[in-house]
RNA sequence: GUGAGUGUAGCUCAGUCGGCAGAGCACCAGGUUGUGGCCCUGGGGGUCGUGGGUUCAAGUCCCAUCACUCACCCCA
């Protein structure tokens, strides 16, 4: 039997219920933040997401599915959205009318790592840009849709992680004097870390291994080298939180993976979920539009996980399925023909409703309607059919009352409405 | 890519020293000739992940392999 690919995953029922309340709250609460809805492609040029994500990260490095497309197009299944919606703004020039954009796109999202909890080969995220607004208070707006967000879904549990990660005119020189350092410690780091050292000193900070922390444990901090425009843009950011009331916590080891981040970083995390404990992360990418070849426009966004956010929701919202309003038990040939016929109109009219043609005994079909949940019983036998009279049973009363077959449909429907 | 754990009925899991493949739940039928839930009785359902090996005999021991899970790593 063929089963599914690794690290992808059937979402069924009752679970879908789940998913549509997480994205619908999503839709509704983010447009009235001004947000409208976007969907990109899942495929995109190759070209896109190495000049955007970074060469040398580790999803571009060994995470993406890529395959050729024609003779000389690499094509990738996208690993994160906001390249796609940066491609998009700048193609179609929505800058143009008015440079600040506010998006939100919702879909799935593809890298090749191995799976574990929270963490799958096609995960779901849902996005939110914003383009055209350098200013602090833009931030703040953001990180308080997406924590209101999460109480609308009654989430509770969660903490905001805060960092910045300072711009082109100050990062190289935390970077050089970070490097400096350790070189000098290079036997005290893990493999990982040796290797990081080259490419991107900055995520030392981030390791968890007992050596490299030491090693790092007096590292300068990120927030120390922050050039005057970056400290006072991150001073801001803190005193609004403030005067909003929502608690954080700042953490400069907080790296984030992709090398568009300027600027403002920021996880939201929770103990719930074991290893993968980040349901969402995001920050500003003022460069990332210039570098992908559109005007210069600051930008900033996050990425909520929505197979996690499902996965802490169905702990405090079980899904309800609701059983048929109407379910219909026919006896013999005749009564089936009736029944197929009126559940069909009674669907149309709005009912939800069931029918059974297994042609079983009517305990069998009596006792699969109270396991569905049936709200009433609709019999109909050869006795019925010579009364011309159905008889309709509430399950939970179980009063019985005859209508007249020849005016079935809306009998029930009187009767329902 | 690395490590550990787990694979037995639809689901959750027992299975002792190697000796006929089990339970609970679910499903089906009957107890009530046409009326659900509770109860009682019965029934169907298994390549024991897969392939090889040891043995008179393997769910059980050995080897390999695959899958899943968790963790490392990374991140949503």
């Amino acid at each position: 039997m063929i089963q599914l690919v690794r690290g992808f995953k059937d979402i069924l029922p009752p679970e879908t219920a789940v998913w549509r309340h997480v994205e619908n709250t999503a839709r509704e609460h983010f447009e009235k933040f001004g947000f409208r809805e976007m969907r990109p492609p899942v495929l995109e040029q190759t070209a896109l997401f190495q000049r955007s994500i970074g060469e040398h990260t580790d999803i571009v490095e060994k995470e993406m599915y890529t395959f050729a497309g024609s003779r000389d197009t690499m094509l990738t299944l996208r690993p994160e959205a906001t390249a796609s919606v940066v491609r998009a703004y700048i193609q179609h020039k929505l800058y143009a009318a008015d440079p600040v954009c506010k998006f939100y796109t919702i879909g799935p999202m593809f890298r090749r790592e191995r799976p574990q909890k929270g963490r799958y080969r096609q995960f779901h995220q849902i996005n939110a840009e914003v383009f055209g607004i350098d200013s602090p208070y833009i931030d703040v707006q953001l990180i308080f849709m997406l924590m209101t967000y999460f109480s609308r879904l009654s989430v509770t549990g969660l903490s905001v992680h805060l960092n910045s990660l300072g711009c082109p005119e100050c990062r190289p020189a935390y970077r050089q004097k970070l490097s400096e350092m350790l070189s000098d410690r290079t036997g005290d780091l893990c493999e990982d870390c040796v290797r990081r050292l080259e490419k991107n000193p900055l995520r030392v900070l981030d390791c968890k291994k007992e050596p490299c922390r030491n090693a790092v444990s007096d590292a300068p901090s990120m927030l120390d080298f922050l050039c005057g425009d970056c400290r006072s843009h991150f001073r801001a950011v803190q005193a609004a939180l403030d005067a909003i009331d929502i608690p954080y916590e700042i953490d400069p080891r907080l790296v984030r993976g992709l090398d568009y981040y300027t600027r403002t970083a920021f996880e939201i995390q929770t103990e719930e979920l074991g290893a993968q404990n980040a349901v969402a992360g995001g920050g500003r990418y003022d460069n990332l539009v210039e570098m992908l070849g559109g005007p210069s426009q600051p930008a900033i966004g996050f990425a909520i996980g929505a197979d996690r956010l499902v996965e802490l929701v169905e702990t405090k919202i079980p899904a309800p399925e609701p059983g048929p309003v109407i379910f219909l038990a026919p006896m013999g040939e005749a009564a089936m023909e009736l029944a197929a016929k009126w559940a069909c109109l009674l669907s149309d009219a709005g009912v939800r409703t069931e029918a059974d043609f297994s042609g079983r005994s009517l305990k069998a079909l009596m006792r699969r309607a109270d396991r569905l949940g049936a709200e009433n019983v609709l019999i109909v036998g050869d006795r019925e059919i010579e009364q011309n009279e159905a008889i309709l049973r509430n399950m939970k009363t179980r009063d019985q009352k005859s209508l007249p077959m020849d005016r079935l449909v809306e009998s029930v429907l009187e009767h329902e409405g």
